[in-house]
DNA sequence: TATTGTTATACTCTATAACTATA
DNA sequence: TATAGTTATAGAGTATAACAATA
């Protein structure tokens, strides 16, 4: 039997379930992300849609929604305000005239580096007084966790 | 100078990040523990309520807002809808007509535990093959994150 | 028929501003 | 004046469903 969390009168302070600190700073970091990123001028899935396209050739709308993990109707919601700001560019493919493809303009570039510029500096505060082996002993657990988030429920709860 | 992530042409794959990965990390487990919560009947900011309500004597609303982090008029919100859907009751205080004091109907006592029991086994899923003591030394690199995330930018930028 | 993307619509969570009622 | 909470409104991000164009 595995040590739990209680609340109320069953037992005095117990742990928060891990689920629900990696949420809660999930949450907290992804504000203050969000707000580095837009004092930059940006946004979060702005910034996933710029490195996404910058990593490697993901140029098909299809592609960059998998990348980051959003449905195309979002992602073209997305884009439809990045090609009105003049960020991207989309044209058809020439080979297959149903696919899009997205490219970054001069605009897109410079924004994209500005944010960089941000990340880097967000990033620097968060690790400062992490080591490089504390740091990646957080990276091997939280692969942990996502594997386990996205396994199967098993036998915990047998009905229904 | 400390080892930096970058991306395009520069650099070989090199790590993302920490605070995009605890951010996606975040969502991902925040998207399951929604569904698990979903599933039992609740969501995340009604748990949020819940286990405030459970946990201590934060009967204010004032308190109750403070204790999950939102703005009084979000939480006045759900409250809403849980008072409507029977969770909870509100009455105004006594000695200050201004306060509503809120406290759990026996269905809202229901809906905590069947939440709890959603909570305990997601956690436990979560926590599958991770050592207490890696457990422990997440806490606490996670505790030193939202820290960091949360205290003053420096002198990183001094422009603007 | 299947695939790529768009449009229309809606939901959830959140916030700000203006307001009511108490203190 | 200040505080507790509400109402009205809005915005960001997401999703689903129905659709058009192409394969």
């Amino acid at each position: 039997m595995s040590r739990h969390f209680c609340y109320g009168a069953l037992m005095p302070a117990s742990p928060e379930p891990i689920g629900l600190e990696i949420a809660r700073t999930g949450r907290a970091l992804s504000r203050e992300f969000n707000e580095a990123l837009t004092a930059a001028g940006g946004s979060l899935p702005q910034w996933l849609v710029l490195i996404t396209l910058k990593q490697g050739d993901h140029r098909m709308q299809r592609d960059i929604a998998a990348a980051i993990g959003i449905e195309g109707a979002t992602l073209t919601h997305h884009l439809h305000r990045m090609e009105a700001d003049g960020f991207i560019r989309r044209q058809r493919g020439a080979g297959d005239r149903r696919s899009q493809l997205v490219e970054l303009t001069p605009a897109g570039e410079q924004l994209f580096t500005r944010l960089l510029g941000a990340v880097i500096e967000f990033d620097d505060r968060l690790r400062r007084g992490i080591s490089d082996r504390e740091l990646a002993a957080l990276r091997r657990t939280l692969e942990r966790l996502r594997t386990n988030a996205a396994s199967p429920h098993e036998s915990t709860s047998p009905t229904r």
